[in-house]
RNA sequence: GGGUAGGUUCCCGAGUGGCCAAAGGGAGCAGACUGUAAAUCUGCCGUCACAGACUUCGGUGGUUCGAAUCCACCCCUGCCCA
């Protein structure tokens, strides 16, 4: 069987690793226990975390053991990696509500279970934290000086960092130690932005414990501009149904640029390599039939395949200039109705545009078509005599489709 | 603690008493062209009951007919010194 590593590099998860032959060994040797750390940051999972969640199945599958861990402690910091400015603190309620958010969510992924993979909250360890007792422990290995001199620290050393934030590094290191101790965690994986935290980690366990521990990260996804992916008009790319619809989640990958299409269906599907080649050598038009494959695999994995299959279904629909069903659809009530019946009020709504003025001006630009027929009318108002049973279809643009459903 | 430079709309960044909802760029949205792509051109891009009105330029007060612009105090950040 081919050792996950090349597996890993030969899809282009690969950025940096520590002792990559040692590490290469290790997981030819035995089923190794690895895990990765995510930041409850939402209630939700977005985009930024898909590329380790697939990473982590790649390594399951090749017979590894995962943790995914939830920083319901270190979220009392805050990373400062990557980051130019102090984030705001969160309320522990906060925290812990998206710890449970997040914790459902994981199962989706990650198959759990005994010797399959665990899920843990560092909050369990880090909360109870003595200060004086970690200083001594923990503190005590760490030089500033080297710290100082991490990446993830430069740029905050210009615009101002806080003692707060800096012992994040501490923190995520503590964690990674506490995991050895207990479930022998050997490798920490993460975003390319987590190195110097990570490579603490690995330090620590080995300056600590006299233990072999890795670092590996993953690139992240960037277009052929070098602009990050996974980002919409309303913000992260969620992976919850209820923040980001399957059919909007389809279409984000239907529309990738033709120079994106290998990479992203390397990354984000599970499809044999022969067949990514095979897909993002298409030219021309052609190439629609590989971002069809994307957008298909890609919405199976985050949201199942039946859901994949209705946004496919809706999609084909759609763009052929038939109606189907699998739109979004909001619902708007009677009393909504009868308090504003107006369609720019309706189009804000319903999430088309951002706002009453929004809609105003994409009428006015022409952008609006309701049951395929151009609006022109910007003060034109809705009756309840013009809903069929299974409403009206709204549309912003070429792209954008809502129905509506008086209830 | 002392000195000094700053805090402007999603981001960068102009503006230093009325002509400012605030230049320019980026991002975003829409129109044309296309392949639900890119590039290009065009329009929009604070909010609303939209030929008008309202709210914004770190905060609070003040000066003024009028303040993003002047004054006072406060908060935040960088740099230098301690």
């Amino acid at each position: 069987m081919q050792n996950v590593l090349d597996t890993l590099r030969e899809r282009g998860f690969l950025a940096q690793i520590t002792f990559e032959d040692e590490l290469y060994k290790q997981l030819e040797k035995e089923p190794t226990v690895f895990y990765v750390g995510f930041d409850p940051t939402a209630t939700s999972l977005h985009f930024g975390h898909f590329i380790p969640i697939i990473a982590m199945a790649h390594m399951q599958r090749a017979g590894h053991i995962p943790i995914a861990l939830v920083g319901g402690g270190t979220a009392m910091i805050g990373d400062p990696s990557g980051k130019t400015d102090m984030r705001k603190m969160m309320t522990v309620e906060t925290i812990d509500h998206n710890v449970s958010c997040i914790k459902k969510q994981m199962e989706r992924f990650i198959e759990f279970g005994e010797g399959k993979a665990h899920i843990v909250n560092n909050a369990d360890w880090i909360r109870s934290l003595g200060y004086m007792d970690f200083l001594r422990d923990v503190g005590a290995l760490f030089s500033v000086n080297k710290m100082l001199t991490a990446e993830c620290y430069k740029q905050r050393l210009e615009k101002g960092l806080t003692f707060l934030e800096f012992n994040y590094m501490l923190m995520q290191s503590y964690d990674f130690l506490q995991l050895f101790k207990k479930y022998n965690c050997r490798l920490q994986m993460g975003g390319d932005d987590q190195w110097s935290n990570m490579l603490a980690g690995a330090d620590l366990i080995r300056r600590k414990e006299r233990e072999a521990a890795f670092a590996c990260t993953f690139k992240l996804l960037m277009n052929h501009e070098g602009k990050k992916m996974g980002k919409t008009e309303k913000g992260a790319l969620w992976l919850d149904a209820n923040l980001c619809t399957p059919y909007d989640f389809y279409q984000y990958w239907r529309n990738v640029d033709d120079a994106d299409v290998e990479k992203c269906l390397s990354l984000l599907t599970f499809l044999p390599m022969d067949e990514v080649k095979r897909l993002s050598a298409l030219e021309g038009s052609a190439i629609n039939e590989a971002k069809k494959v994307l957008a298909f695999e890609c919405t199976k994995l985050v949201h199942g395949e039946e859901e994949a299959q209705k946004a496919q279904l809706a999609a084909a629909a759609l763009f052929a200039g038939g109606a189907a069903a699998e739109v979004p659809t909001y619902e708007w009530t009677k009393a909504q109705m009868e308090q504003d019946a107006r369609l720019t009020t309706l189009l804000n709504l319903c999430g088309l545009c951002s706002s009453n003025g929004d809609a105003r001006k994409q009428i006015q630009q022409n952008a609006v078509v309701m049951n395929d027929s151009k609006v022109t009318d910007v003060n034109l108002t809705l009756s309840a005599d013009q809903f069929p049973a299974d409403g009206i279809l709204l549309r912003k643009g070429k792209k954008n489709y809502c129905r509506v459903i008086l209830k």
